[in-house]
DNA sequence: CCTACCGATCGGTAGG
DNA sequence: CCTACCGATCGGTAGG
């Protein structure tokens, strides 16, 4: 990777400055103040505000179907590939925290006809985790009543990470991964106790 | 319920262009007109816009304690108060999905002194959590590696709903409450079928 | 990338 | 609750 280009600092900082105090609070001042120019000199690299925050959050979508992508070509049980998605999904705001947290908290503030392009891939995305779980059921590794509310219950845990997660934590997000797919594999209730003769 | 003051008129108007817009697009001058009144006018109400928005954060963290407390306080079974509880959240969030959203979103828009006391109140909600999971480790019925990641995952499902759900939906709060609570309590493994054989 | 600036709009106030 | 207004700041531009 050669030196990042001015553009590509630009995009940095403005994932970070948006993700801390959010897109409308942002001014384009500070964004180019902590880049050493001026804010005119902005748009030299830039068309507009709106521009940067869909440059943000449409990189963020393509990272997300990317990841998955990969995971939903392979080979491997259904339950194998729910760990690989939720770890790449982890793996994916791990890795780009700010973007991560500007995708999912300021994607609204787009445009309506950018906004329904980055719904489209959300749709996208979940039709992948769909797919896995469909997988499951129809090979009979995975039992579940309701296949929605699974897929709804994984993107749940997954997305609410960037509320969360901090890379100096204690746990890599293989970990994390793990920890979530044993909860939701195995279930949490006490086998060795009926739970018909507790009521 | 009497008719509503034009001060609770304010808050619920503000509840639902913060919930819509974000707090920093929504103007004052939005705000006002949608009461019928002039921006100046609204000070004779309120007496900033950063009180406005702390009134209706505060006011969410306090539905969801209230809420969570009475279950507490019942001497019901663990995964009956953890059901109890779930949907609980749920109706907090069904009943005031705009102000759930603020408190979800915007809660850091906050002066630093506010957000400290909002996060005194989830922390205090995480703890009622804590204890529901950790009477259900020390009665037998509950069983789990991780309580930790379990109350994560609970509270991240509960509070993903704001993204999601809506009144006019198929669900009620307690049907929602009930899939998830089943998804956890039981797993999706297929019990039919030995994971280990599978590897 | 800077100088110099624009029209618009912001949250908020004084005085009635 | 209105009239009339404030200082500040916003995103963005023209011309170099």
């Amino acid at each position: 990777m050669a030196r990042p280009s001015q553009r590509e600092q630009i995009l940095v900082e403005a994932s970070r400055l948006f993700s801390k105090k959010g897109y409308h609070a942002t001014t384009i001042r500070e964004i180019a103040q902590n880049r050493g120019i001026l804010s005119g000199s902005l748009y030299a690299h830039i068309s507009s505000k709106e521009d940067l925050l869909f440059e943000i959050v449409d990189d963020g979508a393509d990272a997300f179907l990317s990841a998955i992508a990969s995971v939903s070509q392979s080979d491997r049980p259904p339950i194998d590939k729910l760990r690989m998605a939720l770890c790449a999904h982890i793996q994916v705001i791990a890795e780009r925290m700010d973007a991560a947290t500007v995708f999912f908290h300021e994607w609204e503030a787009l445009s309506e006809e950018r906004r329904r392009l980055i719904q489209a891939k959300r749709d996208k995305y979940e039709a992948h985790w769909n797919a896995i779980l469909e997988e499951g059921m129809a090979d009979g590794s995975m039992s579940m009543a309701d296949p929605k509310f699974v897929r709804l219950m994984l993107l749940s845990v997954a997305n609410w990470l960037y509320h969360w997660y901090r890379p100096s934590g204690p746990l890599a997000p293989e970990e994390i991964a793990d920890r979530f797919i044993q909860i939701l594999v195995n279930g949490i209730e006490n086998p060795g106790k009926e739970r018909d003769l507790r009521a």
